[in-house]
This record gives structure tokens, sequence and C-alpha cells, in this order.
DNA sequence: ACGTGTGAAAGATTTCACAGCG
DNA sequence: CGCTGTGAAATCTTTCACACGT
């Protein structure tokens, strides 16, 4: 992952499949926007710059979705990922840390059509907190346990403060039974096993990059 | 690479390895602030959460940095791993897309630290073209050519526009002989072999965690 | 005939055990 | 003695070939 990328994951699905199903998703559904119904393996594999043969392995890993012979019905495949992925269902989100990168990702519309709500917003600057960004408030992180006590769980914790805070984050949002971090802070975090955490590290990919510039 | 992460790559050194020693490097920077001195393979591994076991082979595929009985001279380790990495010269970069996002990255402090500078601004909205952000202007993505003519090579295009627009942005960029895409919009890149092209879609991020949520 | 689904082979990565050297 | 460097084993992932169903 790509990374960039942390993993962990359950033993016997690759975590690359996981990760390849949420791409294939993507493109399902540009292609279901332009009118598509049904498509080949070879077809999303050209798509998704894999090839057909891991395309199907991919799939075979959750049933049989396709008709041989024929190919896959785009709006049932469609149906079918999105439920192994837990689409089908809404995600609440909470972002730390209300700096240029979580505005930026506030206003990103790709979150909100798949289904992840974003709940509260949280910072420790005071000259944030009580501040709107959009229809939310800036909340201080320290009032994180009160606002889940009267909001409702949340499911995935968005992390985007600077590095020296980015573990504190996290074990306060764990300490409230968040389940899932993204984590945007160059760090590795260290969570509970039964927590997921990604991280996304723009510096690392720009040095993968500088690798290849190179080596080549 | 992550994905979240795209990959490509030379087929003798794992694409993994080349991640982690940008994760290694990360780490072996905050402690060298901190005014450690030495390291272990073990101590290391900790901090990366891998076994030591995996960052010694991670860096034998370079060569033999580390002493027996002793360990890691943190200063030379850096050294070392910036050189592998291709940092210890400059990296040229263009961003193209100057919305919230691409606004956050170039905010984004840690880029100039290792040695990417931010040279250009492009995009495609005249409402933005001839604003100023920081101390650059943001030209037309259609004066590119000209640009590289007057202002020498790129040598990283960064590209945080819509997905329908970014195949036509990474054409401009490898057309004006840019080597390295870090792409940051939800589609997947054709580029000729000789270009590395990273992807960080944040959605797919989101999935995967949604996925793991549900399996486990 | 066509394209899926899958067991087996190939390939890649990680783990391990231990030799080697300060 | 301690910790690195590395060939060999174990594990995981991808590719392949072909049987199967429509």
């Amino acid at each position: 992952m790509p990374r960039k990328t942390e993993k962990s994951g359950k033993g016997d699905i690759p975590y690359s499949t996981v990760v390849r199903l949420a791409q294939y998703l993507r493109i399902l559904e540009r292609l279901h926007a332009v009118g598509t119904t049904k498509i080949s393996s070879n077809e999303l594999a050209k798509e998704a710059k894999v090839n057909s043969f891991l395309v199907r392995k991919d799939l075979s890993y959750f049933g049989e979705f396709g008709v041989r012979g024929v190919g896959y019905d785009l709006k049932s495949l469609i149906r079918e990922i999105r439920r192994i992925l837990g689409l089908n269902r809404d995600r609440r989100i909470v972002l730390v840390g209300v700096g240029h990168l979580g505005r930026a990702l506030l206003s990103y519309k790709g979150f909100a059509e798949e289904g992840f709500v974003t709940c509260g917003l949280f910072d420790s600057d005071p000259a944030k907190i009580g501040s709107s960004v959009g229809d939310l408030q800036v909340r201080s992180i320290f009032s994180l346990e009160d606002f889940v006590q009267g909001n409702g769980p949340i499911d995935i914790g968005i992390i985007a403060v600077p590095a020296f805070s980015a573990q504190f984050v996290a074990n306060k949002l764990v300490a409230v039974g968040v389940k899932g971090l993204l984590n945007f802070a160059p760090i590795p975090l260290t969570v509970p096993t039964h927590v997921i955490s990604i991280s996304v590290d723009l510096t690392t990919n720009l040095e993968v990059i500088s690798y290849y510039l190179l080596h080549r």
C-alpha cells in the first residue's frame, strides 16, 4: 500500500484483494453512470490495469457473481461489492484536525457518496474550537467522550493532526470505541488488534517516486 | 501501496521494501532530532511495527550499513537511505489542480524538508489562473510546455484534479518529460512504462477500513 | 462457443536460523 | 557476547490452464 500504507487484516483474504475490490467498485460505478449494463472480467481488468485472472480470483473469494459465457451484470456486481465492503450501511466518521488537509478532506465529495457521514469535527486549537466548517461546529478534542455519549458511536476516525499528537488522538478515539482509523500523520500508530488503522503518508509516496526516478 | 496505491517498479527490489525505507527514514529523522545517535534493527523494527529480520533484509539489498554486535550509526544510516531514495538532490515538482486538496498539499511542510521543491502551479479554472498561492502564480495547464521551456525540466507532477480530467493532465505532464506522477484522482492512470505513477485514493482507503470493520 | 470459477504451478515476499565479525 | 547480514524454508500472492455451465 500502495502502501504508503500500513496494513492489518484477517488472514484469509489478501489485503490487496480488498483494496482492488474498492477500486473495481469505483470503476463499475463510473461505467454504470455511463449506461453500461454488463462487463466481463477482461474488460474490468483492463480498466483496473490488472489481469483478468486476478479479477476473477478476487471476486471468487466471496462467491459466484458472474454468468459463464456471459460475464457480470454490472448492477448486481456493484451491489455485491458494496455489500462485501460494508457500504450498504452508513458509516459515521469524525475528523480530528481541522487544518488545511482536514478541510480538504471535508470538501471531498466522494466520501458522502459512498455512505460515509461526517458527524463531528475536533481540534485542539482554541482559535478553531467553536467555529463552523460546513454545517458542523469544531469541538475540543477533550469533549470527544461527551460527544459520543450524546450523539452515538463513531465507526471511523480520520486523523489529520501533526505527527507529535497523532498517537494521543488515536488513543482518545480508541478509548471511545472507534474501530477504524485513517491516519494522515507521518507516524505509524499503535492500536489494539481489534482496531484497523491505515496510514496515508504523502511524503513517503513522493520518496518512493524519487527512488524509481533514480533506479530504472 | 498502499495502494490506495498503485505500484510499478523494477523487479529486483520489492516495492514494499522501498516504501518501508521511506518509513524508516521518517523514524530515523525523528530520533535524530531527539538526540539519538545509534539504533539496532530491533529498535527500528519496533518503531516501524515490523520485525527486525525485515529491517535487516530491506537494508541488505543496498549494502552493509551496520556494525555487527553494535547496530547502526543513526546519522550515516539516514545519509545512506536518503541516497538510496534519491533525496540527496532537489526534486522539482509541479502541482496541477489548485483546489482544496492541492492547497493543503502545498501547505504541507514535510515536502520541502525532504528536498521537494514546488516550482509551478497549474489549473484549468480561469478564475484561479493568474492568482497567487504562496509565492507562486497559478498558470493555465495549457502553458505547461512553455513553462518547461523557460524554467527547466520537472521531475514529479502532483495531480489533484477531478477524475474526469486526470488522464488528460497525466498525458500533458508525460508529454513535457515528467517521469513521476503522484495522483490523487480516483482513477488508475495509463502511463508509459518509463514513468512511475502512484495513486492515492482516499475513498478506497475508507472502504478498506469499512471492510475490516465488518470482517473481523 | 464463450467467459467464469478454481486447483495447481510459479513467483514474490517474509520469516527464520545461524554464520560472521566486531 | 551481541547484533548484523544472508541463504534456505515457509508463507503469501499472482498467474495459469482448463473444467464447467449457459
